[in-house]
DNA sequence: GGCATTCTGTTCGCATCCTAATTATAAAGG
DNA sequence: CCTTTATAATTAGGATGCGAACAGAATGCC
């Protein structure tokens, strides 16, 4: 078996929780994605897109970066990638020679209870232990906090202390 | 300017948010701690590193990634990039010689106002539009989301419905 | 004592994300 | 029309994280 796993995270109530908390739920909710995932040859990140897909076919590039709130190069990259093992397509657009649209192929529309499903267990997994109105609660806060950061980034960054 | 970054994340109340949101706000929350530390040559992975051993100095690699929540392996390369940086040193223990402790340079412990600021920033502006208490439950639901997935990815990984 | 097991750290290869810079196309203004 | 500006996608290069597989050292069990 792999030496490389740690085991679990620390658990001290200490000051740095809020530091990394974020982190460690995304990563381990990534980790867990990517388990129900691998017997099918996909990862966390390539389903986030093709669910994008099934639900509106035929995006542009741009399109889905904004949906998905990553790059334009990531997910070039990523339909690199998700092309070479034909599960999307690109096409030209027709009208803007500069744009190109992924289409899923048909083994990705094959698959498609296999991609929702894996997503809403991760979910179903995360908040086993919460409350309905306290998963609410908590995807309020967090659509707050990220609405904080977002102006955080768009704005003039607050300079630090003096070093 | 780059041409790469793509403006403001979705903000539809689509059923996908719960899905993504957990990411968007990691990664945002990097991004802006990054912004603060790229003036001093930093990322956000390294100061996380750097902080804990301001806070206890020399600890092992294993010890780190317990308490940072990653692999040895990610652990290795940090350690590797923050030494050639003049950072940090690898020691050898002395009693077991497997191990290899970490400590702090004189530059890394010189800068220990920036680094400890710089993580306080990014929770003040993630919070800014939170109460205290809404702060404290958003971090005490977060905990319980982070047993809740600790344990998932311990345990047996329930079979997803069949393709 | 000796051999199997466990543990620490590393190297390798990969996926994902970033910024910066480049190419190609489109749109806008004079 | 033609120059400037904006947009879509890509390439190049780096950081972070993972799992698999390995070497070397410690430990445990007979």
């Amino acid at each position: 078996m792999p030496d490389t796993a740690v085991a679990p995270i620390d658990d001290h109530p200490s000051e740095n929780e809020a530091g990394l908390i974020f982190q460690h739920v995304a990563r381990q909710r990534i980790k867990l994605l990517d388990a129900f995932l691998a017997p099918h040859g996909l990862t966390s990140a390539q389903v986030y897109l093709l669910n994008r897909l099934l639900r509106e076919d035929g995006r542009t590039q741009v399109e889905l970066a904004r949906l998905l709130g990553i790059g334009t190069v990531a997910v070039s990259g990523m339909v690199d990638r998700l092309e070479a093992a034909d599960w999307v397509e690109r096409r030209p657009d027709g009208k803007d020679r500069r744009t190109k649209r992924v289409f899923l192929k048909a083994s990705a529309t094959s698959k498609k209870h296999v991609l929702s499903e894996a997503a809403a267990q991760v979910n179903a997994l995360s908040f086993e232990t919460l409350s309905e109105p306290e998963v609410e609660q908590l995807l309020s806060l967090m659509r707050r906090v990220r609405g904080n950061l977002r102006d955080a980034l768009a704005g003039e960054l607050p300079t630090l202390v003096r070093d």
